[in-house]
DNA sequence: CCTACCGATCGGTAGG
DNA sequence: CCTACCGATCGGTAGG
């Protein structure tokens, strides 16, 4: 009875944690092959074909797996996200002067646009494929992104140690800088990710002149 | 006689002037209408229908002036890099110190991006619906762009006026900045284009920190 | 009976 | 300058 009570309770259990094990991992593995397509060729010129082949299976799986072709660009957009508010929240963990902590956080923007290359791409070329609802939970998210760094900017001001100026202005400064290396950066070039990021939070936080 | 002659050779140079002077100018219609289109839904998503439909026309006229829907991008991605090479020659123009010639080219850049910010949208999401060969060109002429500014860069190192530092880094950490204004200026907020330009000027070349 | 998956084909729409 | 139409290819779904 013991053992009825447990084949009815537990091996479903079991079976269904396997299951969703088993569909989380297709579903991160259909999410990488869409970024590399993706990233490489735009959303609208990735087929959902072209994406299933990637893996070597036929497009039923991917149907299986996701609602339909935006659903996929939609999980992507949510990863994207998610990783640059995580990486926001470590850097501004209390800790250092305005100067320190935004140094950190351009290092930290920087680094996850080059090592994350593929999301920055989709993120800036392709938000205009999401539906409509989708598009305004992005751009909310941007703002508040882009609203903590401007109340570090306002911090450093007061603290004296930046120059006086608009915060929004200087943040979208600093972040495009920032996002720009999407375009360009190769990982195997001379220039590591490292290299980089720190080049640009120095010659953004003492500027391209020469202390006078 | 006399007047035969001029029936035979003036008539036909009249009416072939009258006959390009109409093609430029409904080609440079489809350009503009293309542009606009392109910019908001990215080329991929803009039908060569919808491009004709903007201007009040059929299909048929587009590809009566165009050969292709190809061609249409191609076009819009020359009056881009003409425009921006034809900046630079005017901001690199001789007078001023190195640094005042750089918050020339600085400001002029920001401009160009934020004044013709669909063609900005545009050079930055689209290119890869560029053939290989006009994506070697847009990819060499960018390169000589970049390298006239690291030129110049070069020789505010040598002059003493700016931070030494990989010109190459230098630049991409400017333009970058510069180019990011694509993403979110609109003319009707409460910076002007004039406003960003020159506070970016400001902040990149003097740096986010006070002078010390 | 369910699942995971395939081969084939659907209705619609694209560039030309 | 329009209507009508093509070859192809798309996203999504059917039966087995």
């Amino acid at each position: 009875m013991d053992m009825e009570a447990q084949r009815e309770s537990s091996k479903p259990n079991i079976r269904g944690r396997i299951k969703q094990q088993k569909t989380e991992l297709i579903q991160e593995e259909i999410l990488d092959a869409a970024s590399r397509l993706i990233a490489a060729r735009g959303f609208r010129a990735v087929t959902v074909d072209d994406i299933s082949a990637e893996m070597g299976f036929t497009k039923s799986i991917v149907y299986y797996y996701m609602k339909n072709k935006n659903e996929i660009l939609w999980r992507i957009f949510e990863r994207i996200d998610k990783t640059y508010a995580n990486g926001l929240d470590e850097a501004l963990k209390p800790g250092g002067s305005p100067t320190e902590v935004l140094a950190r956080v351009v290092k930290m923007h920087a680094l996850n646009v080059m090592m994350h290359q593929e999301w920055a791409m989709i993120y800036n070329r392709d938000e205009n494929e999401l539906t409509e609802d989708q598009r305004a939970t992005v751009t909310s998210n941007r703002r508040k992104y882009n609203k903590r760094i401007q109340d570090l900017y306002a911090d450093g001001i007061k603290a004296g140690e930046f120059r006086d100026g608009d915060p929004f202005l200087a943040v979208c400064c600093l972040i495009g800088a920032c996002n720009w290396p999407y375009t360009w950066f190769r990982s195997s070039s001379k220039y590591s990710a490292e290299d980089v990021a720190s080049a640009f939070a120095d010659q953004l936080i003492k500027g391209a002149a020469k202390a006078a």
